[in-house]
DNA sequence: TTGTATGCGTTATCAT
DNA sequence: ATGATAACGCATACAA
């Protein structure tokens, strides 16, 4: 392919004259035309690796994430994707890695100007925080990694909140849970809004009642089970992904019974199974394309260095009701 | 962070010496160590686009979609990703544009060293053969660009007769098909399998048993009430995705139909609802993150300059037999 | 084995 | 407004 040298040459100018014109810097205007013809003419376009060799900026934003699809990572990708094309961006994802070093390999190689992490786990935080230190721009989608780095969470407290009190509206008082592990934050401000709840409504906390899944499906059918041979056997249960929620339905079928007569289900996330299920599952719905559109917003805006102070930013849940809590809607 | 000068100087060698150290060229042992330490202390890092900029090789890989989650494409990318990390080769994850000349940009601007294209639609077919005319490295995934470009694709025919010929061998001989858009060759290779299966096993063909949807779950659901009003009914449906089949599953329990007992439904893909649905659905399964696997080790082949011709892989389909058709199995 | 010099394709600085 | 030239950080041909 043709190179700045090149239609420098054919316009009779000089390559700094091209990159003038290529970056909108004041040339007359029939230089500026020469110049035109001779790019159009050779289909000239600018070596992105040489432009960010010169101006330290690949335009380029990493993702790690544990897993690159699924209800979850899929639509992270696509908001975050969305956003950086509009500003001529591009996404590298990356499948999260045990090792911590390779976190920061592609920053450090100046292979991406930016890294979005995207998990739950407990992987990479300390790689995080010493990339932080490093002044490396860094967003945290979920994560658990305190306050000294950006974020864009979701307010799971309220969201469980939500969740447990449509259940006891609709008149349920013994509510389990299956609940994602205990040792993500989100889990604990999820039961911590599920308490919030049973308290408001004068409920007591039954600690029998709450199950430790993993996000599985399997886990979700494993946990039904013990929740199942409790006395008093509970009658309504608050999963913490769609998939569990559905792995339980599936043990309930098992079992011979129905969803919502016998017993009422709602999940978290409103991810793509929970509309293509049947029956359609009542979910907490978490904007989860939007938390990766802002996350890369966030990202442009500390990389222009229009955000310079580190954020949180706490996007809202909202109840999606469907069928399987037995509410009459749809 | 240090370039390599830095390390040149700190070690006390020139920065060729540095470079061939890294690139494991001979150097005396002593000087390997020197050098060694030197990079340690300064965790340095070579800068990939300084590098690619004199190698002609950024160790990227672009991946065009029309979508970049949903059951096909998050397992597509698995598979590219987890190829590429082996080998030290990023992915760079875009929506296709319906501008055709965004496909060659990246290419074109040596942001990437080659293109997957994944994408059933036609947009983009031009601008794939004027990329391959220029000859850059392009690998289309389940495409139909024809013969003059590197592929990996399914043998969707056969897939489709395993499906209709698993239907007939179960008593079946009016059965439905939602079809995906007929103006993909995919459509077409598997309606010629179903076809195929008729004829195998005396049947008739009826064009009125055929319907086309649009790969989306509403589109079965639509389609299925045209089969249904049909005379006689068909008992058996073939889709050609899994979202079509539950789509019309869904059709099927709101009119009060049971599956597998008043109709048995077939989908295609095996994506992960195919699974999480109840009843799990019997299926075509296709090796769709291997899909991915294959593209990557192409186009890796194709950079080093190991594969030369044009090739085209095609993989097999296996029927999955679950629960939507009465088969007795799982 | 090691060092010097040059090129890779841009942008930016400093002249003119 | 334009041109010459020096970075940017690396690899490599050629010398020594």
């Amino acid at each position: 392919m043709a190179t700045i040298n090149e239609v420098a040459k054919l316009a009779g100018v000089s390559k700094a004259t091209v990159s003038r014109v290529l970056n909108n810097r004041p040339v007359s205007s029939e230089t500026h035309a020469k110049v035109m013809k001779a790019i159009r003419e050779l289909k000239y376009q600018p070596n992105a690796q040489a432009r960010g060799l010169s101006l330290r900026q690949v335009k380029i934003i990493g993702l790690i994430a544990p897993d690159l699809r699924g209800g979850f990572y899929g639509p992270i990708i696509l908001g975050i994707e969305e956003v950086l094309q509009k500003n001529d961006f591009n996404l590298i994802v990356s499948r999260a890695q045990s090792k911590e070093y390779r976190l920061a390999k592609m920053l450090k190689e100046k292979k991406v100007d930016g890294l979005i992490i995207a998990t739950p786990r407990r992987i990479g935080e300390k790689g995080i925080l010493a990339l932080k230190k490093d002044n490396f721009p860094v967003v945290v989608i979920d994560g658990n990694v305190g306050e000294q780095v950006s974020s864009v969470e979701v307010d799971s407290r309220q969201g469980a909140y939500q969740a447990t009190e449509h259940l006891i509206k609709l008149g349920h008082t013994r509510i389990g849970v299956i609940s994602s592990p205990y040792s993500f934050k989100e889990s604990r401000d999820r039961l911590r809004g599920y308490q919030d709840a049973l308290k408001q409504y004068g409920l007591t906390y039954d600690h029998a009642l709450v199950r430790e899944g993993n996000y599985s499906m399997a886990s979700g059918e494993r946990e039904i089970e013990q929740l199942l041979v409790l006395e008093p056997r509970p009658t309504a249960i608050v999963a913490f992904n769609d998939e569990m929620a559905i792995g339980a339905i599936h043990g309930l079928f098992k079992k011979g019974f129905s969803v919502p007569r016998d017993m009422a289900v709602i999940g978290f996330d409103d991810s793509e199974i929970a509309q293509t299920f049947y029956p359609p599952l009542t979910t907490v719905r978490q904007p989860i394309k939007e938390m990766g559109a802002v996350a890369a917003r966030k990202m442009l805006a500390i990389l222009s260095g229009e955000e310079t102070a580190v954020t949180h930013v706490i996007l809202q849940t909202s109840l999606v009701v469907r069928a399987s809590c037995g509410a009459g809607l749809q």
